[in-house]
DNA sequence: ACCTGAACACCGTTCAAGT
DNA sequence: ACCTGAACACCGTTCAAGT
């Protein structure tokens, strides 16, 4: 808690909102302040008092907007999905269906504080169903018939999950045993783990995505420039 | 809360443990009890309070044999992942890989509420580690090389803890929008999502499971009784 | 050595009250 | 209409005290 209002009366800061020029509250204004909270602390500093602070004003205001901490989870979670772009409609159906998986990956990698909600949360609002259909869409057209459409859509969906979670909270990122093993205990009794460490460490994390990938959808087209080092990585920004 | 103490004297009930009969607090009953109130009530009713109660001691007592609640969430985790039998060494490696990702499924629908901490900790107690060597160990022998056995532990790993989450805490079950779009919502705006939906019911899971694992292994050995109709299903039980 | 219970610094949410 | 702040029923954890 680095900077928390050194004043000795914080009401003063409070009062701010009504007294001052202070633009109203909005549900942009707290989604925002949420996600910039939760990327800052976590999410175990998205509470609603800390929110608060943030936006300069008392906790129970934020009722005012959204009747509950769940609605606001809802509204931050389609911020998120809003913000991958359409596929590009020129690409063949393997290949949109491909960037929609890098662009999910991508947005997981946005909001990494934040993914291990959205990874869960059903998307039943009218964002997260348009983005299910536009995505069932492309899987019908790579198949050819809606039952493998579906299943692709699943197993895809499902490794997109473990993938996104496992880059933002799990193993490199995510709690730890409060007793961990030590490197001279792995390098005893863990050999094949031993050997295999440099193949999980992040700067692989890009080849294994694309290869597991490859392995749901079908490999990839051939890389125009030869020779690039099975580096295919994730290219697209936003 | 159905059940709650209806006595008016609850400290009496407390004290039971000292003064009675009542077997010392050890990690193991403690570990049970923490199990048996997830399954009951959720993470959300998993408090050191609530364990308390229900081992009819004070929630402070837990510090003498868990000096945190994260030591405690280990010992849950290195329970579940103790709870999946060593893979059968009679089998080819890849049938042998193919049982171990069948074993975790089990393992996540045995301990459906604690899974989505299981999912996302790392595994690096004595207990973790092992279960990841062990797993290692199989993939290289599938592979033949250390590179493609990292890679494909890694890729089954986000495609099962994909699978677990989404199973347990996901669409079926995961938390909802708090104001969801109803179903002529869907069958007016979303055609190929309401086509779909009869492939998203629980009795397709072990269908999908198994069509994504065959994609990212290989495919299973030929079925024994031909025309089973592709419900291939999971049949170990433990 | 093992367990207790008051206390501390937090939560989300309710509600009567202010302007 | 919009915001406040006290209050309620919870958390994990610390600590001095009991037996």
């Amino acid at each position: 808690m680095p900077a928390r209002a050194p004043s000795p009366k914080p009401s003063a800061l409070l009062k701010r909102r009504r007294g001052g020029r202070a633009p109203p509250l909005t549900r942009e204004a707290i989604v925002e302040a949420a996600l910039g909270l939760i990327a800052r602390e976590g999410l175990g500093g998205f509470s609603l008092r800390n929110l608060g602070r943030a936006l300069r004003c008392e906790a129970m205001s934020l009722y005012h907007l959204f009747p509950s901490k769940q609605h606001l989870v809802d509204g931050l979670v389609d911020h998120a999905i809003a913000s991958m772009p359409a596929p590009d409609a020129k690409l063949p159906p393997r290949e949109r269906l491909r960037r929609i998986a890098h662009d999910y990956r991508a947005m997981s990698r946005r909001y990494p504080q934040l993914f291990s909600i959205i990874a869960v949360h059903r998307l039943n609002t009218p964002t997260g169903v348009a983005f299910i259909e536009r995505t069932l869409r492309v899987a019908r057209e790579v198949t050819g018939d809606d039952e493998s459409a579906a299943r692709l859509f699943r197993t895809m969906g499902y490794y997109l999950m473990g993938t996104g979670l496992d880059e933002t909270s799990g193993y490199a990122k995510g709690p730890s045993a409060a007793e961990p093993v030590d490197g001279a205990y792995i390098a005893r009794e863990c050999p094949q783990l031993a050997r295999s460490a440099k193949y999980f460490a992040e700067g692989e994390w890009d080849a294994t995505f694309d290869a597991g990938l490859a392995a749901l959808l079908g490999p990839a087209p051939a890389m125009r420039k030869k020779k690039l080092g099975g580096k295919a990585g994730t290219r697209r920004r936003r």
